[in-house]
DNA sequence: CGGAAGATTGAGAGTTCTCAATGCCTGTGG
DNA sequence: CCACAGGCATTGAGAACTCTCAATCTTCCG
């Protein structure tokens, strides 16, 4: 669980009381196996859940088939913040690979919004979402293909490399090009292409389920992406 | 100011003391003219703002003239709930009408906060952003160019239909067709054709800034429009 | 080895964009 | 009261981008 910690302090120190509270609430964790559902649209969740290993995703369903993910969810990510203020789950989180998540009770939930720290990092951390959405919302509505790849790619480099799971000049991606089509509003054949494309231009490749980015400033350049957002820098 | 404590009420109903609050911490009302930036990118603002009257809307430049519109923010509306949490905004907010805004200073928005149900009201209202944010990118993401049309119309008749500013079929619709543009990711000229396209099928028209709404079942099926996400019914 | 899922490529169709011209409506100044 | 300018809406034609359908190839796993 320290991964989890490590995030939470992305956004500023804890004391070691809060750390060791974390670890006490963080103590359920269940084993998840790939592409099931965590929560579903229409759910009344009484536990918070935050992903502890694994790749998980936000989605809504459209029409018969379409499925729209809005958010991919990496450990330390929590799944539903305060969500019991609402009436039901307006999208659903599911698993893509393998995963432990960490169920915490509501009881836990109050005693962690106790403390003033934790809480603050907490609400950070979904301020932070929305920033994420936002930028997200932006790829698709001003975008093109290259560029939403290649805004995707950047996004997933500077977030795992802040909970230390990138590479120097990559990272694992264990996504099919069907779910990153989900993902960026585009069919997997289309994503094929331009994959290819962003490869023959020198930008970057994926094999085996590993990207390996080539050149990451003209990456971002053509992607005109600006880390900003992700709010990385305490 | 009342509209705005009603729009606060559709999520709870507040006892009169906390009312008597609202009143007197909304006391500070400037007036805005079209099209004027109320917060933009990068600032760090103190004050929270919310919205009187008029209409506003969130954005994010991507290039150079691209504009992205990520919400439309109606009387009753938060501009910037808690984002002194954050470092500097991350996106800007302009006015798209003539507009009245309510400036609450740091100290009075501790006070609002120390009021539990206002506390409680202001985060639902932060989550109903939330799912509209998330029901836009799937617009962008899943939808065609006269779904999206048709999905706004309906968004916007709905949340203008909970703070009283819409007609029985229909209600004004003060944005020219580029701002339409800019928030639907599409260019005037596809949305000028879309509309005509919506009009020709008996859906709906849009005449001297008015939306008419013909058949409004049908629009919402084309749409898909579900308003479970708007939260509308406490 | 066979099967299944995913990646890759081709060809043609459909949607949306760009560029450009024209029409409409409103407010302003003569 | 009228002419004019500016912003916005409308329409046309061709270009560009992305999708659909389909076939083939690769990889992984039982």
């Amino acid at each position: 669980m320290d991964p989890i910690i490590d995030k939470l302090q992305t956004l500023g120190e804890l004391p070691a009381a809060d750390k060791l509270l974390l670890k006490t609430v963080l103590s359920d964790v269940r084993s998840v196996a790939a592409r099931k559902d965590i929560l579903r649209e229409g759910d009344k969740p009484t536990n918070v859940h935050l992903v502890v290993s694994g790749w998980c995703c936000r989605y809504n369903i459209v029409a018969e088939g379409a499925r729209q993910i809005t958010a991919f969810l990496l450990p330390g990510d929590v799944c539903n913040t305060r969500i019991t203020l609402l009436r039901q789950m307006d999208h659903g989180v599911g698993t893509l690979t393998p995963a432990k998540i960490a169920y915490i009770a509501p009881s836990e939930m109050d005693e962690l919004l106790a403390r003033p720290l934790i809480a603050r990092a907490l609400w950070m951390a979904g301020l932070v979402d929305e920033s994420a959405l936002r930028a997200w919302t932006v790829s698709l509505g001003k975008r093109d293909a290259s560029e939403r790849v290649a805004h995707l790619i950047c996004e997933l480099f500077v977030r795992l490399g802040t909970i230390g799971s990138a590479l120097a000049n990559g990272f694992d991606l264990p996504l099919t090009q069907e779910q990153m089509g989900d993902a960026l509003g585009l069919t997997p054949v289309h994503v094929n292409r331009v994959v290819r494309h962003l490869r023959e231009a020198g930008l970057m490749s994926i094999r085996n389920r590993t990207v390996e980015i080539a050149d990451f400033p003209k990456l971002q350049k053509m992607a005109s992406f600006d880390p900003g957002y992700l709010q990385t820098i305490g």
